[in-house]
DNA sequence: CACTATTTGTTCAACGATTGAATTATTTGC
DNA sequence: GCAAATAATTCAATCGTTGAACAAATAGTG
């Protein structure tokens, strides 16, 4: 592609060791096998020297640890493999959702290392309270971290709506919530990480793109270009370009919830009409197969459409089959617009992507001029529930292992 | 690529002298005034002697030259002004398009040297033929550009089709191409340029993508994200996010014209059904304005429906408000996805635009969440016809610019 | 068991680029 | 004519990488 690195800033001499430092870094990170001194030599391009004397500094940093060797054969002496930490910093995952708050830990290897999910009904819940929750069940994390031999090094919340630059939240429909302004409302509590420089302490964003960042990390590493759709009460996408999260110029995007599939079709609450929530979203599903509309919590609603199906439901299948048609046509032009390779369906459409994935399959054979060369893979999410949450604190770490210099110029 | 084998990544002692040089030459083609070495110093972080130092690289490699000092209030020594060069490494761009193939040659500056139309019908004529005229067409271009003290650094070719990464065209319907190996068929040619370490000898790609890179080129520098939609006989567009085009996984993105705008509505070339091509292409318009379909240059085509409705002819007016209406459908959901705040009307779509722009508009409005606080803008191109030429010339210096070590290594 | 070949990792003088302070250059204002 | 101010260069010091030499540790071989 073409090398257009807008100038970052000013490259000193520091600078060239913070770039090595997350050079090799992120070589062992992407390693199948714990990589020697001198694999990571031949593989950066690096002396050997320098990448001993980066690697004492990664070692002193609590970043990366001597494991066994792999055996290898024939003569030589022994090299000595590297891991990334499982002692040293780790990320703070936090998520609000209509049904659920969660909280996770996640080490620099990406193990989920601590986990809590409070179930309540959050919608009648003040955004002052439910943070506050948020923030106790934060505190034990941070415990039971510190316990793990962890140091938190930042935080990211995830929210079900769409979330500024500041962390303010504009609108999370589903929720009830309109312009919340998160940071400030935190402010009061005690700080949930240590302060690491160059590490946000708290980055608000929408779940559909944190959880997209989820599956990012849960993948062989490397650029990944994917559209992750998260199919809730609305449907929101992370787009993962070249393996970074593409947010938009105003941090807006993803919105396929409102990608018009039937331009004079149901007016959808948004204004428009004919948006592809009102034929693929999960209100759209339950009614078109016929369930009492009681069944309100997602899960169980989700859960009571995959046994219909299973079963053989007519019903069942034939809103599945035509909301899975109207999710192809969106995914359709979504794939024609930025040639993408991989669809993943998250969320609640994950448990039901078997029915979901053939009409996918079969809009996108049909209307993607260039699916005969390239073909598009289409399947369930890696993460399952709370994926937001691991996506969150996974983008913690993955901000330490892609700048590492920051981590280590903290005072401890 | 570089003739250094060293894998991407690795920082060593020069990589920091590259970076400081793309840096501040960076700075100079971004500055709206000549700026300073002192300016520079300031602007970068860097010290003024490591400026100093820098300067008298790019002086030395004629990447930039010294201008007569912006004339600045107060005592002291008066600034040493610095521009690009306008001597020097040079662009070229060739397009090929459906009635006229186009050779341009850019400067550092961004400024066209040296320009180049043939208006031909290219349908009837053989890949080899219409590339042999083209390479006629660039030795002139090469002669006068020496006549200006430029040198051509690099090449880029603007087709209309599906081209992928090693420069073979898939497929270029209008032109009837099908599977035309470019640069083997260049093979047997004198090159087009010289030849320039890190600058690749000819970059073959879309239409559509090279006229948003002009178009990206033509604006105050910086990140921008933009659609630039070209309004041909099909519709293509090129996709800047971040100020770098996007090429997707296969590089076949901007595939817009194949958007669902109509998903069981009338029948595409491509396979499927409603897509925006059908309501939207120049083929369409001129039809649904009732225009006869002798008129078959694009260029007469528009013009006449342009004066039709500049009259205020009502069968044109129609059309057009119809076709923006499909437009905007499409761009809607573009915009929902990426959350662009600009989207750029060129090609065909350019001189139409007073008549587009408000029912694209009006679909933005009805069809946008985020409408309400992040306004769109939608306008027409600023270059004007063989965009895409200029554009690629652009890209070439643009490499140039963005890695100056490159150029500076030549043997020259 | 000694010896060689082989591979890993470290040590150290040399080199290259940036830095910061001092110095030179050139103009305005008094 | 002189001081103040700003621009640009010079130069020793510093920091990180380099390349080669060296030490460490093992398998294979006789």
């Amino acid at each position: 592609m073409s090398p257009t690195n807008a100038p970052a800033g000013a490259v000193r001499q520091g600078s060239l060791r913070e770039l090595n430092l997350a050079l090799v870094l992120g070589r062992i990170a992407a390693a199948d096998r714990p990589p020697s001194r001198a694999d990571l030599a031949t593989a950066t391009g690096l002396t050997r020297a320098t990448v001993s004397a980066v690697v004492e500094d990664l070692l002193a940093g609590q970043l990366v640890d001597e494991a066994d060797p792999a055996p290898r054969a024939g003569a030589g002496r022994p090299a000595r493999g590297l891991v990334l930490a499982d002692q040293g910093p780790a990320g703070l995952g936090l998520e609000i959702n209509v049904d659920y708050l969660a909280v996770c830990v996640v080490d620099l290897a990406g193990q989920v290392r601590h986990r809590t999910v409070h179930r309540a009904d959050l919608r009648p819940v003040a955004p002052t309270e439910a943070l506050a929750r948020l923030v106790a069940m934060a505190g034990q994390a941070r415990a039971d971290a510190a316990r793990q031999g962890l140091t938190l090094a930042g935080a990211a919340l995830a929210v079900p709506g769409l979330v500024d630059g500041a962390g303010l939240v504009r609108l999370a429909p589903n929720l009830g919530w309109h312009d919340v302004p998160v940071p400030a409302l935190l402010a009061g509590h005690p700080p949930l990480t240590e302060q690491v420089p160059g590490v946000p302490a708290l980055v608000v964003d929408n779940e559909a793109n944190l959880a997209a960042l989820g599956e990012l990390h849960s993948r062989p590493p490397g650029p990944a270009s994917f559209l992750h759709i998260s199919g809730e009460v609305g449907i929101g996408a992370g787009i993962v370009l070249n393996g970074a999260l593409f947010r938009g110029v105003r941090g807006w995007s993803g919105e396929i919830g409102h990608l018009p599939v039937h331009p004079q079709g149901r007016p959808c609450r948004c204004g428009g009409q004919g948006c592809l929530e009102q034929y693929a979203g999960q209100e759209a599903i339950v009614a078109a197969a016929g369930l009492a509309r009681a069944e309100l919590p997602a899960d169980t609603a989700t859960a009571r459409l995959a046994e219909l199906a299973e079963a053989g439901d007519a019903g069942a299948l034939r809103a599945l089959h035509d909301a899975g048609t109207a999710l192809g046509v969106a995914v359709a032009g979504v794939v024609n617009l930025l040639d993408l390779d991989t669809v993943v369906l998250g969320g609640g459409y994950a448990p039901l992507a078997p029915w979901l994935c053939p009409p996918v399959l079969a809009e996108i054979a049909g209307r993607v001029l260039t699916a005969a060369w390239s073909p598009v893979t289409v399947r369930p999410a890696t993460l399952g529930a709370e994926a937001a949450a691991v996506g969150a604190a996974g983008s913690v770490v993955r901000q330490i292992v892609a700048r590492p210099a920051g981590w280590l110029a903290r005072s401890g």
